[in-house]
RNA sequence: GCCGGCGUGGCGGAACGGUAGACGCAACGGACUUAAAAUCCGUUGAGGGCAACCUCGUGCGGGUUCGAAUCCCGCCGCCGGUACCA
């Protein structure tokens, strides 16, 4: 393909209307109150999932998103809207990190390298961007207020009756009023255990290969997400976010988002509501008592023991002296067994008893009290009541030590008794007062039980966990923290940015002691107090990047309150209007910065509940063998390939021509191609070969009146690429065009005004082809185009010049095609059935019989309904 | 296991419950060319017929409906998420 002429100049082309673009400032976008702004137009927020920067530059799954965002945002500006359409970089991270460690070269200049290469590949594909509002996470000027946000969480407590954030001053005033005698230490433990952001001795990720702690959502499976190393659990003092505390809202306002249902089930189900009871039972012989959760209270009756996470508190009091020996050696065991183990070994139940028993408080009956590491510490209240004849877990353990199964719920309309598992819904059966009642009235009825002798209440329990937000890294925020001791305290405003100290060796310690660590004149302060050496992760930077596009350059609030207001303020309940990005962030980012923005809005200063209104996930790029794009495979498309030997708007249009955005598909060079030859088709409707080299305006354009057939296409296609464009149908809009392309192909004289509007039309797709060949028909034919369309107006389509003034109806017997019949549009039922008569056809098909009913839908069919077999 | 999504020609994919297969790719035929490429014009779900046409067809089995790729029930297969969450 090399010596062949090119379909078009798409090198020249391209490179002129970028650096048009980039000269000009043409996709600058003012802010309220700059000179030019207008106030009348609305605003639409259309934002990507900014990438993280890595060494492997631009993939061709970033071009989809991105294309996607970038057609709907030039779309939206030929419809008349002021237009925020920003691009940045999550550049703080763990692999410039380790090639730091590997290399000794400062992640900072790794990460300049990386961007600058993400950058102008990103120019090379044309995407309008305000490049002016770029911003980079590792910027000083931007993570000031990532720590300055963090100041705000670590301000705040959670107000249970408000059901939001509170200022933490509110809370020492009103435990001081409570509690007069209590001392300043005493008061400051109090409230600093309230904080949004925390310190907890807790049970960790900690992944010695990678030298630091992961959040749970960076492990899968026992190993880091990141690398795939082991990872340990292991107690250590970490900040914490109180992220539990929101997992009501975070779950309730999920509902009014425009987000797909998938995206909006995994969050539900990573948030992880149930809704059942906590009891509380009685120790035999012991002042303690035993508080479970659980969401079938209806089968207490069947409890025949109970078990303890091996963690619990409890264990150490309650355990008998018999027991003591074979409690601690178990305890050891699980607390040892590497987190990898303990799934592998999941479905083997493991336990051991520690001779206690408990009261039952329904029916005052002893049973014994097991640990087991089949119980979580971290879940509900680290201890259930066993109910082997409904609960799996319990029943498999209570088969492996022999402990007793009962039956309390049987089936609907079977008999009691068996020694299986059965866990769905029935009628309780050999449960005292709730015998013959089924599950759910039996559920309500145990709850109130218990609420009126105050042994239990209706409870409700989250999976989801606080978030774990330090990291024993270089490469990321510092916390705005001090320590004098024991005491913490947020650094004041004005010392912010708080700068990471310079480094020449980025190792971690290999016992949870971070880089920064070792840089003592920088922990160090003069009055003695110690800088937090923690950093924060990865997550920290994108949780509000969002936010500081709308006025990235501010240098005295992370954002105005009135651009704020402007840009995240509108339609239905606000936010970013359209959102789009991979499923690989549809919990944790996702997740993240909606906390963040809840927190914001708590605290007044963002003006909307929710941050993305309307979300899309991208389906995946695969390769051309199905499989996804890896470097082992030898399948990864490099969009950079693809620009030079196609033209970036055979990229962008290919990218959207492949199938559905959501859906995932595999890449093709022939369907690259395929796009390549329409755009040639484009160019080519305007222009011919002049030479071996140059081209000039096609001797078959003129300034000629359109036939109606030819006029009535491009309305269609105004109208349905228009339609397309907004609901995001990019590949049926791009085959609409090629509809119309193949109609005006056709055209022995090809009416230059219609051309010019379809350049509009294809402007937010193939923007670089449309400006120029619009251009260059300006130039043959001054007075029928503007000299550029990024901001002209959208054409405007009519509907008497889609009416067709003759129909084809379909004429089916009993649902089955028979004929069609062309009629005049809007022909009565009578006239058609008329045309239906006559009709040989259908007369053969009938042969005789009566139809017993006829469906008549206007201008589109006829369907006869005969009888049985024959008349 | 549980939760989501998807199964339509040789391939990517179109089809408000109303003509299944738009558009593109591939393939085949023709025009142009000394020739090829490029370009332009056709054909192309399967089976049958000289033909006009006929029959069958949207993973499988049922159902609702005048009419189902589309809605409902039950399976099968693939992809993604999640996993002792009481």
């Amino acid at each position: 393909m090399s010596q062949r002429r090119k379909q078009y100049p798409f090198d020249q082309i391209e490179a002129k209307w970028q650096a048009h673009w980039e000269t000009s400032g043409t996709f600058r976008t003012l802010n309220p109150g700059e000179p030019g702004f207008d106030p009348a137009r609305p605003k639409y927020y259309v934002l990507d999932m900014f990438p993280y920067p890595s060494g492997a530059g631009l993939h061709v799954g970033h071009v989809e998103g991105y294309t996607a965002t970038d057609i709907v945002a030039r779309h939206r500006r030929k419809l008349g809207y002021n237009v925020l359409h920003p691009m940045g970089w999550d550049a703080f991270g763990l692999p410039a990190e380790q090639y730091a460690i590997r290399t000794g070269q400062h992640p900072r200049t790794t990460t300049e390298g990386n961007t600058a290469r993400f950058r102008e590949q990103l120019k090379r594909i044309g995407f309008s961007y305000d490049w002016s509002r770029e911003i980079d996470t590792t910027d000083p000027g931007y993570f000031r207020w990532t720590q300055w946000i963090f100041l705000q969480l670590y301000g705040s407590y959670f107000d249970t009756e408000a059901n939001a954030a509170r200022p933490v001053h509110e809370l020492t005033a009103r435990r001081r009023a409570g509690h007069p005698g209590e001392s300043e230490a005493d008061l400051r433990a109090w409230v600093d255990a309230r904080r949004l952001a925390y310190i907890a001795e807790a049970p960790v990720n900690w992944c010695p290969r990678l030298g630091t702690v992961l959040a749970n959502e960076e492990v899968k499976d026992g190993v880091s997400e990141v690398g795939g190393f082991a990872v340990e659990r292991r107690p250590m003092r970490q900040w914490m976010l109180r992220i539990t505390d929101y997992a009501e809202r975070l779950a309730d306002e999920l509902e009014d988002l425009d987000w797909p249902d998938g995206i909006k089930a995994l969050q539900r189900n990573w948030i992880g509501r149930s809704e059942g009871a906590s009891v509380r039972f009685a120790l035999e012989g012991h002042p303690a008592t035993i508080e479970v959760f659980t969401t079938r209270p209806d089968t207490l009756f069947g409890a025949t023991y109970m078990v303890l996470a091996p963690e619990h508190p409890l264990v150490e009091e309650i355990t008998g002296p018999a027991k003591r020996a074979a409690v601690e050696e178990y305890r050891e065991r699980v607390a040892s067994k590497p987190d990898l183990e303990r799934i592998d070994l999941s479905r083997e139940k493991s336990g051991v008893s520690t001779g206690a028993r408990a009261i039952n408080p329904v029916n005052g009956e002893a049973i014994p009290v097991w640990i087991a590491d089949y119980v979580l510490m971290s879940y509900g209240t680290g201890a259930i009541m066993a109910v082997p004849a409904h609960d799996e877990r319990d029943f498999e353990f209570a088969r492996a030590f022999g402990l007793p199964v009962r039956q309390v719920v049987q089936p609907a309309g079977e008999e009691p008794g068996g020694n299986a598992c059965f866990v769905g819904e029935g009628v309780n059966v050999r449960s005292g007062f709730l015998d013959g009642m089924p599950t759910p009235e039996a559920k309500e009825a145990v709850t109130l039980w218990l609420e009126e002798r105050g042994l239990g209440a209706r409870a409700v329990k989250y999976k989801l966990r606080d978030w774990l937000f330090s990291r024993q890294r270089y490469w990321g925020e510092p916390f705005p923290i001090v320590w004098d001791g024991e005491r913490h305290e947020g650094l004041p405003e004005s010392e912010l940015p708080l700068l990471p100290p310079d480094l020449d060796d980025f190792r971690p310690t290999g016992e949870g002691e971070p880089p920064l660590a070792r840089v003592k004149d920088w922990v160090q302060l003069p009055d003695g107090r110690r800088r937090e050496t923690n950093t924060m992760p990865q997550w920290a930077g994108s949780c509000w990047y969002y936010l500081r596009f709308c006025d990235s350059g501010n240098g005295d609030r992370f954002v105005s309150e009135e651009a704020e207001r402007y840009w995240m303020g509108g339609e239905r309940s606000g936010g970013v209007d359209l959102y789009v990005g991979g499923t690989e962030h549809a919990v944790l980012h996702l997740l993240y910065a909606r906390f963040w923005h809840k927190v914001l809005f708590d605290l007044g200063f963002v003006g909307t509940r929710e941050p993305f209104q309307r979300l899309i996930n991208q389906g995946l790029v695969l390769g051309a063998d199905n499989q996804k794009m890896s470097k082992s495979r030898g399948n990864v498309v490099n969009p950079d390939d693809v620009v030079a030997a196609f033209g970036a708007d055979s990229l962008r249009l290919y990218e959207m021509f492949m199938g559905p955005l959501e859906q995932g598909k595999p890449w093709s060079e022939r369907g690259v191609e395929g796009v390549y030859r329409f755009l040639g088709r484009v160019w080519r409707l305007a222009m011919e070969p002049e030479g071996e080299e140059h081209w000039a305006i096609s001797a078959r354009l003129g300034d000629v009146e359109p036939s109606p057939a030819l006029l009535r296409v491009l309305h269609e296609t105004i109208r349905k690429v228009g339609e397309d464009t907004e609901s995001l149908f990019f590949n049926t809009a791009i085959a609409q065009m090629m509809i119309f392309v193949n109609a005006m192909t056709g055209e022995r004289i090809r009416p230059v005004r219609v051309l010019t509007s379809f350049l509009h039309v294809l402007n937010p797709y193939a923007p670089h082809l449309s400006e120029e060949l619009n251009a260059r028909l300006h130039t043959a034919f001054p007075g029928l185009s503007g000299a550029e369309l990024a901001y002209a107006p959208w054409p405007e389509w009519d509907e008497a010049v889609l009416a067709v003034s003759e129909v084809e109806i379909v004429v089916q017997i009993n649902g089955k095609l028979r004929d069609r019949i062309r009629l005049p549009a809007g022909s009565p039922e009578a006239a058609v059935l008329e045309r239906v008569r006559a009709s040989e056809k259908i007369g053969a098909a009938l042969s005789g019989r009566a139809p017993r009913k006829v469906v008549f839908v206007p201008d589109r069919l006829v369907n006869l309904v005969v009888g049985g077999e024959k008349a």
